[in-house]
RNA sequence: GGGCUCGUGGUGUAGCUGGCCUAACAUGCCUCCCUGUCACGGAGGAGAUCGCCGGUUCGAAUCCGGUCGGGCCCGCCA
């Protein structure tokens, strides 16, 4: 039999109920009480009057107690009605009252109204999570995982789950380490991706496989980026030698997500493909937010030969010049607080200049000729009233900082429209990348991925412009999919790596397994992982990624809750052959 | 590891250009009154040495230094 909710109440009038839940308040007018029902369903009024046997134990009753009542649905007089009550229409006349189990008062507020500081919330998670808020995310949160399955499952992919207790991989995010206890002084890693399972999964011969899987990494967390745990919808293809399947293959999935899902609108119809060079050049960044323009102009060329110091400083050594055009005139303060994000982001200063009748104004116009500052507001295409803000430094820094520029400004300036979506596929990931401190070559992403050309561009001259069969989507400037043409080809990956210097010992020991495996016939398989927990987020504009899960670690990754990390027993450590150096 | 920022009864805030703070307001809690409320109402009450340590000062929630904790960001995140 199934449990009566208070909602069912509604529906019931003239028959006796049991509703069992929480007392969300109680109003004692002295010879009348009414009591606040609380279920999942919504809330239902209960009355009991002096003359019931329940009255005492009414009186008793204190918010969130947990109670059972039996009683007659009654119909409510026309003025006794509440619009704002899904069940207002109707009350529970109690004739039978258990007080299942009492509660102290709560540290922390239920009502939305209230909202107490996340440190607090975490610390109840179980008391916050009865807020109406939070109960809805859950439930929605299992909806959106029931819409991933049919849409994989309706495209013949398999959901295979693969071990947590796994290898620690070289390459990447630091690994939550399990020691062994049968093996002293050896290691498990949790996996932070499936990722060299499903590659052997497709050695195994499973045409598409898929699971929502869960992806653990010991790095700092973000406002998007959670500490630990975390899940991903993986996914790979066997017999696809092209990034663009597996992207025709998941992009309806994610636009009906936004669509149908989230009811939110998408910004285009198709989703652009966009190379990595043109989103650096563009917006400054790999994840840009194409909910709005306001796009960077390279201006190094044009001002090559200007009579300002800091911009042809910059272009002499290698570097360039670059603006931003922004429909506001700003204040003196506001320009400060820009000059001081400029700088957090490691900016010099930042010159700016507005224009006014078609000219650019600015203290700093007198370096200019008029030519100059004529093609400045021509190539910009400032209009009358709008601040043009530069940058000028080595090309990475100052894509950073105009880059950051641009979505701070997307903020301020509300040029983000929460019941928008825009989606994008960065495509061409550079193969290798020149680590900036060190000089040293080095992968770009990962050695997994396959270069575009094969072994053949691995022997060309310029390795910076190797570009992998790699692409990410960005859903309103959050990165929410990572995937690539994977490298199945034992030569290739030796190759690879030889590049770097590294011989094939090096190789094998530390991608033996499936380096192995490729030798054994591995067919060409693709695949891609998408950010669940950060997809949610996005679909329910959330812009902090712990409201959408139910028990998120803190900033420090500390369970405030269950106080993990924690110590262990000392018998614990010793069957593990651990030895822990408590200083520190 | 670094930068910015916050820390005041159970909860959320105000005060923070030093003294009128013996710390205010809202909410919660306790007692009493109330038979139609729905954020019920009314009367009364308890509850904070202002994260912690030190300094400046006649005097510190307020200024300074340190420290601990939270948040955001940089680094990091194949």
């Amino acid at each position: 039999m199934t449990r009566t909710l208070t909602i069912d109440a509604k529906d019931m009038v003239g028959q006796s109920i049991t509703v069992q839940g929480w007392v969300n308040s109680r109003r004692d007018h002295g010879g009348l009480i009414f009591i606040d029902l609380r279920d999942h369903a919504g809330i239902l009024q209960l009355t009991v009057d002096a003359n019931s046997n329940e009255f005492k134990e009414a009186e008793s009753l204190r918010d969130e107690y947990v109670i059972k009542a039996t009683g007659t649905v009654t119909e409510r007089a026309e003025d006794l009605k509440n619009p704002n009550l899904a069940t207002g229409s109707v009350e529970l006349d109690v004739t039978d009252l258990v007080i299942l189990n009492k509660s102290e008062p709560l540290p922390i507020s239920i009502d939305e109204s209230q909202q107490t500081n996340e440190e607090r919330r975490l610390e109840y998670r179980y008391l916050d999570l009865r807020r109406e808020k939070m109960q809805r995310m859950l439930k929605r949160r299992a909806e959106y995982y029931t819409y991933l399955r049919i849409y994989m499952e309706s495209h013949d992919f398999i959901e295979i789950t693969t071990p947590i207790l796994a290898n620690s991989s070289p390459e990447g995010a630091r690994d939550f380490l399990v020691p062994s206890r049968v093996h002293p002084g050896t290691f498990y890693a949790l996996p932070q991706a499936p990722q060299q399972f499903k590659q052997l999964l497709m050695v195994g011969g499973i045409p598409r496989y898929y699971q929502i899987a869960t992806c653990f990494r010991d790095e700092d967390p973000r406002a998007d980026r959670l500490y630990g745990d975390f899940y991903q919808l993986d996914l790979e293809m066997s017999f696809v030698d092209d990034g663009e399947t597996v992207r025709r293959e998941m992009e309806p999935l994610i636009q009906n997500l936004v669509t149908d899902f989230g009811q939110l609108k998408l910004s285009t119809e198709d989703i652009p493909r966009i190379p990595y060079a043109e989103a650096m050049d563009r917006f400054g960044t790999d994840k840009p937010d194409l909910r709005f323009g306001m796009e960077l102009v390279d201006l190094t060329e044009e001002l090559a030969n200007c009579g300002f110091g800091v911009f042809t400083g910059a272009i002499n050594a290698d570097g360039v010049v670059k603006a931003i055009c922004v429909s506001k005139q700003f204040s003196r303060s506001e320009i400060d607080k820009l000059t001081e994000h400029a700088k957090g982001g490691g900016a010099g200063g930042m010159p700016y200049m507005t224009v006014e009748n078609g000219k650019a104004i600015s203290s700093i116009a007198k370096f200019f000729s008029e030519e100059h500052l004529q093609v400045i507001v021509e190539k910009t295409g400032a209009k009358d009233g709008d601040t043009i803000l530069f940058g000028s430094d080595q090309r990475e820094r100052v894509n950073k900082v105009l880059g950051s520029l641009r979505s701070k400004l997307g903020d301020d300036l509300g040029l983000k429209d929460p019941n928008t979506v825009a989606l994008a596929w960065i495509v061409d990931f550079p193969f290798y990348e020149k680590d900036e401190k060190t000089g040293r070559i080095d992968f770009g992403h990962n050695p997994f991925s396959m270069p575009k050309g094969g072994l053949d561009a691995l022997e060309s001259e310029d390795k910076l412009a190797i570009v992998a069969d790699q692409y990410d989507m960005v859903m309103n400037g959050y990165e929410i999919c990572s995937g690539a043409v994977r490298n199945y080809n034992p030569e290739v990956m030796y190759r690879a790596f030889g590049v770097l210097g590294y011989d094939q010992q090096y190789v094998e020991s530390r991608f033996g397994a499936l380096l192995n495996a490729f030798k054994f016939g591995a067919p060409p398989h693709a695949g891609c992982a998408f950010g669940l927990d950060r997809i949610f987020m996005v679909l329910t504009n959330e812009d902090n990624i712990r409201e959408v899960v139910a028990f998120p670690k803190n900033g420090s990754g500390v369970d405030l809750m269950m106080h993990s990390p924690s110590t262990v027993d000392s018998n614990q450590l010793t069957e593990l052959s651990i030895q822990v150096d408590t200083e520190t």
